[in-house]
DNA sequence: TAAACCAAGTTTGCAACACAAACTAAGAAC
DNA sequence: GTTCTTAGTTTGTGTTGCAAACTTGGTTTA
C-alpha cells in the first residue's frame, strides 16, 4: 500500500499543498494550466500581499515557475505549477483520496 | 452542485477538520468508533499534551465526546465522534472527494 | 515635468496555531 | 509515604496566515 509512510497506517501529508490558500492556488494552476497573477489573485480572492507570500511559498518548494515579463509595456507576472508541483499536487490528491476511498458510509 | 461557497467555485474548507493532526484523530475515531486517550495517543503518535489540546478543539467544536469514567479504579477517557462531529467529517470528506473526482490527470 | 496610476511586490504587525516539555492532580500500588 | 499511572494543564517557542501599509519601477495624463 502506498503512501502510508507513518507506521500507524496514516498518510504523510504534504503540509505545503495541504494549507486551503495553497490548495486553491495549486488547484486553479492544476486546472487551467497557466495564470498571471492578477487573474490568480481575483480567482482565488486573496490578497496581493497574501498571494505573493503563498507564491514565495511555493516556488521555495519548487512547486511553481514564476516567470517575470512585459506585456505591451505592463509587467506581467506569469505563474504555473512546475513538473514538481504537478507531481506534488497528484500525489497529494492521490493520497486523500485513497485515504478516504474505502472508509464505510 | 453543493459545497461550493466560494464565488470562485472553491469549497469552503472546514479548517477543524482540515488540520492534519486532527484529521488523523477524526478519521481514526470515524472508523473505530470510539477509543480510549491513551490507545489514541499511541495510534496517533501525538503526545498527550498536543493530544490534549485537540481534543479540546474538537470538543469546542462540538465535534467529539468526552467521556471521563473509571474502569477497574483506573481513570479512563473515552473518546468518540459526535453526531455533528461524524456529520463535519463525512461533509468534509464529500467536499474533497468532489473537488479532486472530476479533475484530468 | 509633475501628478496620478498601475502591477507586483516587500515589510510590518498581529493573532492564531502546533508542538514539546514541564508541571499538576488524584487515585493505586507497594 | 513515596512512587506509578492516567489524564490532563500550563508555559514557552517557533511558525503561520493574513491584512494593511509601504515600496518600486515603469506608464499615462494634465
Amino acid at each position: 500500500m502506498k503512501n502510508k509512510t507513518e507506521s500507524n497506517g496514516f498518510p504523510k501529508i504534504d503540509k505545503i499543498v495541504h494549507e486551503p490558500a495553497r490548495l486553491m492556488i495549486m488547484t486553479f494552476l492544476y486546472v487551467i494550466d497557466s495564470s498571471d497573477f492578477l487573474f490568480l489573485m481575483r480567482q482565488t480572492g486573496l490578497t496581493k500581499g497574501n498571494l505573493s507570500s503563498h507564491m514565495n511559498k511555493l516556488e521555495d518548494a519548487g512547486y511553481v515557475d514564476i516567470e517575470k515579463k512585459f506585456i505591451d509595456k505592463i509587467p506581467r507576472t506569469m505563474l504555473k505549477l512546475s513538473k514538481k508541483g504537478r507531481k506534488a499536487f497528484k500525489d497529494y490528491r492521490n493520497t486523500i483520496i485513497e485515504l478516504f476511498k474505502d472508509m464505510p458510509e
